[in-house]
DNA sequence: ACCGCCGGGTGCC
DNA sequence: ACCGCCGGGTGCC
């Protein structure tokens, strides 16, 4: 048997042992936990039992009083299938359960009808067997099931009120957070966060809650000791917020921070300077130090100053460095950075390595990515960078035996827009566990995106012991936070600290703002309808009117709601240009055949879809992802959809109508569907109030300043389409960006449109969902929303894209708002729609859950 | 294990 | 004695 580690998962014993598996690594093992252990939300304590662990004698695994230890089944074991093996926290085997116990608990640990968790709290020095206080926790309707199952076997599980027995109160007090290392904070944000991502990496201090006693190293937590230093965590989360630079403080710490604390070798004329500039270093005052540096990283690139000042830089976070590393701990073979990001925002690093590295610095910087990708492992690692896609390191690791990237022993990996990996089952997340670094990072913008949950991912990523297993996580932070523990909070709290930097656009340094962006303004303009749009505009609204009366009346609106937003998606477009008018191509009454229905159906689904409301699913409350709709019209994710019929008693209802609801009557959007949105509109161009109003601005501004340049943004992709004609008659050069086009295709118009060439486009037709967070658009300073969003945040996140970091200028908004009409009201709806969920759901669930996450972003300051 | 249990040796006091 | 008792060997699952 070969292992990676020193230490073995005692998940990785049970995989290895059920499986007969010949070189499990350790990842392997703690994705099988992962995907197996199931979540700790909701469960409750059924009671304490005092179990026998034994057979310590043929074992080495120790354990501290007070420890929690590991109970796992072992089906496969040839004395007893009921076996149930003990292990302590870095997986070495301590024992198994009695015999008989094992065999009352493996029934209920089989059937998962309890979650069996051991401490030990005396006899941790016997030899042969030990005491161990055993907790069951599970869902209130299996309580009786196991208390009674026990009790047929003799085992009484203790269900009184003493629960001193399985709980432990934690100890921070020794707790010290690793800032403390890094000096500095004169510095600006950037440097402040390269400051502390260097400490991060070259830090000698244990990992959270964990503290040396005597000889050996504590976790406060969980009360396990070892001999051995726990493996430092070189690395963590970079959590600011967008536009604050992570990039480039990422570049500069892969130039600073190689081996030791010194800067990557890059250029030889720059060594030989370097003598030079330490005697000047030393006699500098710190801060003028800084400013320079600060000036020779974002200004002048030309001086070769620059290259010197990343030595400098190192030199002064060298300063902050723990001697007491022992060198061993360092992986002289490992030298290359690899970089895993998001197809979108590949162009953007390559950008950035461009723009902020000087010219004559030789980065080797490889893209992997695209079919001719040099796989050569040599190659690859003689690289300084290697930048990659999920996709394509997940594509890597599936076809191959021997993934290349997999292969390489990294310096440094880091994950940008790491919350993608949220979904420990996802293929790409199992593919970025099973990279070899030394080093690791995140870069996220929302490291927690819907739940503590999605945290676990990212703790296993950096290999957060013992937080890195599943169960450890689940005991001692998970279940404790959904149930409002306090000490839980707290821990989940100093946890997060330790291991990330978070920053806003209102954060402060040193009393001054993190970043000075350039005022902004928004301004709503209001159009008037034109006489005849007006009339039309009323015939529609007193159709839709009476429709959704009768909803009303009927009280079966929530039932009709794909037909609700329907009507209003007409008005909208109504209010922006009347060609933007689909033909619907059946009233959706009553449908004669299943295939009929079927096409309602459909029909209903594209509507919602494309209403640009950014629907939402009624069960997880996210973005619908995978949308089927049901025979009663409503849509929902296919997975969440598909749980609530399988956890239902009897006959599965819709959360919401309760309209009985079977999997075989979910309808999908059918694929060739996509395709078809090609509606060439032969009809001669017209134009509409909407429009005016546009181009009344886009002319002013032309006299006023022939170099602004503006977004026009819509949901409408034909609403854009429309707006191609009066810009080409006005003589305007543009380009035109929305989600169908390829990436190469975006990041060719994104360089088109932030070029300050004389002849580059002016406006940037751009419609609201396309291409999501990281674009970079900051050569507009004037952006014209046309047309309201259901959902505010999807303005904001599009008005960032050039109120930014970069952005020089003042920052013009324009909201198009038609008076009198549909999107006057568009916010009330929303609100009203959120009310009638919340009916619906008689405000259970959905308050719960939405409160519980608030309260764990507000208490870690997210 | 300073136990329990097993199985062989042994057999009044 | 087809028993009781003694004392040695032995010991997770």
């Amino acid at each position: 048997m070969v292992t990676c580690c020193g230490c073995l998962s005692w998940q990785f014993l049970s995989v290895a042992y059920r499986y007969e598996a010949s070189a499990e690594t350790l990842s392997q093992a703690i994705r099988a936990a992962a995907s197996e252990e199931p979540d700790a939300d909701g469960s409750v304590l059924f009671g304490h039992l005092q179990g026998t662990v034994v057979g310590l004698r043929y074992y080495t695994g120790v354990v501290n009083q007070g420890e929690m230890v590991g109970l796992v089944r072992q089906p496969q074991n040839p004395y007893d299938r009921n076996a149930v093996m003990v292990a302590n926290i870095y997986g070495n085997q301590v024992g198994h359960i009695k015999r008989e116990l094992a065999a009352a608990m493996a029934y209920i640990m089989d059937n998962n009808l309890a979650k069996v968790e051991g401490v030990v709290h005396t006899g941790t020095k016997n030899k042969f067997t030990m005491p161990v206080m055993l907790a069951f926790w599970g869902k209130e309707e299996n309580r009786n099931v196991v208390i009674e199952h026990m009790a047929r076997r003799g085992y009484k599980v203790n269900t009184g009120g003493s629960t001193t027995a399985g709980r432990h109160t934690t100890r921070c007090s020794h707790m010290s957070l690793f800032l403390q290392s890094v000096g500095t904070p004169l510095l600006p944000h950037q440097k402040q966060a390269l400051s502390w991502m260097c400490a991060q990496e070259n830090k000698s201090a244990l990992p959270p809650f964990w503290e040396k006693r005597g000889e050996l190293y504590y976790n406060s937590l969980t009360c396990f000791s070892a001999k051995e230093v726990p493996d430092r965590v070189r690395g963590g989360i970079l959590a600011d917020d967008m536009g604050l630079g992570k990039t480039l403080t990422t570049i500069a710490l892969i130039l600073t921070n190689f081996h030791k604390g010194k800067p990557l070798p890059v250029e030889k004329c720059v060594s030989v300077l370097l003598n030079v500039y330490f005697s000047i270093t030393v006699c500098t005052v710190l801060s003028d130090l800084c400013s320079t540096i600060e000036r020779c990283l974002f200004m002048s690139r030309r001086s070769k100053i620059y290259a010197v000042m990343l030595m400098i830089v190192h030199f002064l976070i060298c300063a902050g460095v723990d001697s007491s590393i022992p060198e061993s701990a360092d992986d002289l073979s490992a030298t290359a950075t690899l970089i895993i990001s998001p197809l979108s925002v590949l162009s953007n690093w390559l950008e950035q390595f461009e723009q902020h590295v000087r010219a004559d610095v030789k980065l080797k910087v490889y893209l992997y990515y695209g079919s001719e990708r040099n796989r050569s492992k040599t190659f690859l690692s003689s690289q300084d960078v290697v930048i990659t896609t999920y996709n394509v390191l997940s594509a890597d690791s599936g076809v191959s035996e021997h993934s290349p990237l997999h292969g390489i022993n990294w310096l440094r990996v880091v994950l940008d827009e790491g919350h993608i990996i949220r979904n420990p089952n996802a293929q790409m997340s199992k593919a970025v566990l099973d990279l070899k670094a030394q080093r690791r990072w995140i870069l996220s913008g929302t490291p927690i995106q819907n739940s503590v949950k999605d945290l676990w991912m990212l703790l296993a990523f950096l290999r957060l012991k013992p937080f890195d297993v599943r169960e450890w996580w689940n005991r001692v932070i998970q279940r404790p936070v959904t149930q409002r523990d306090r000490a839980g909070l707290k821990n989940l709290q100093t946890l997060v600290k330790c291991i990330t930097l978070r920053r806003t656009k209102s954060s402060e340094v040193n009393g001054r703002p993190v970043v000075s962006l350039p005022e902004k303004m928004v301004c709503v303009e209001q159009v008037e309808l034109s006489q005849s749009e007006r009339e039309e505009y009323e015939l529609a609204r007193n159709e839709g009117r009476n429709t959704i009366g009768r909803y009303v009346a009927e009280g079966t609106v929530l039932r009709n709601y794909a037909d609700v937003l329907a009507i209003l998606m007409r008005l909208r477009q109504h209010c922006c240009h009347p060609d933007l008018l689909a033909k619907i191509s059946s009233d959706l009454g009553a449908a004669a055949t299943p295939a009929q229905l079927r096409e309602h159906l459909i029909e209903k689904l594209r509507l919602v879809l494309a209403s640009g409301s950014d629907e939402e699913c009624s069960v997880c409350l996210d973005s619908i992802h995978l949308p089927v709709i049901t025979h009663c019209a409503h849509v929902y994710c296919r997975p969440c959809i598909a749980q609530v019929i399988s956890t239902a008693q009897e006959t599965a209802r819709c959360p919401l109508c309760r309209s009985e609801i079977k999997t075989n009557e979910l309808v999908e959007f059918p694929q060739e569907e996509m395709e078809k949105e090609n509606h060439t509109n032969s009809e001669k161009w017209r134009t509409s109030s909407k429009v005016q109003a546009l181009m009344g601005n886009l002319l002013r501004l032309r006299c006023e300043d022939s170099s602004i340049k503006c977004l026009v943004v819509s949901q409408f992709t034909r609403f854009l389409t429309i707006l191609e004609t009066p810009l080409r008659e006005h003589g305007f050069s543009f380009v035109r960006l929305d989600g169908t086009m390829s990436q190469k295709r975006r990041t060719q118009v994104i360089q088109e449109f932030q070029s300050s060439a004389p002849n580059s486009p002016v406006i940037m037709l751009l419609s609201l969902k396309a291409g999501g967070v990281g674009l970079n658009l900051t050569a507009a300073s004037h952006v014209f929303l046309m047309d309201p969003a259901w959902n505010p945040a999807t303005e904001e996140q599009c008005i960032d894209r050039c109120h930014r970091l970069g952005q020089k200028r003042k920052v013009f908004v324009t909201k198009f708002i038609v008076k009198d009409s549909v999107e006057e009201n568009m916010v009330k709806i929303q609100k009203q729609k959120q009310d009638l969920l919340e009916k619906a759901f008689g405000s259970t669930n959905t308050d719960r859950k939405a409160s519980r996450i608030d309260d764990i972003k507000a208490l870690m300051e997210l």
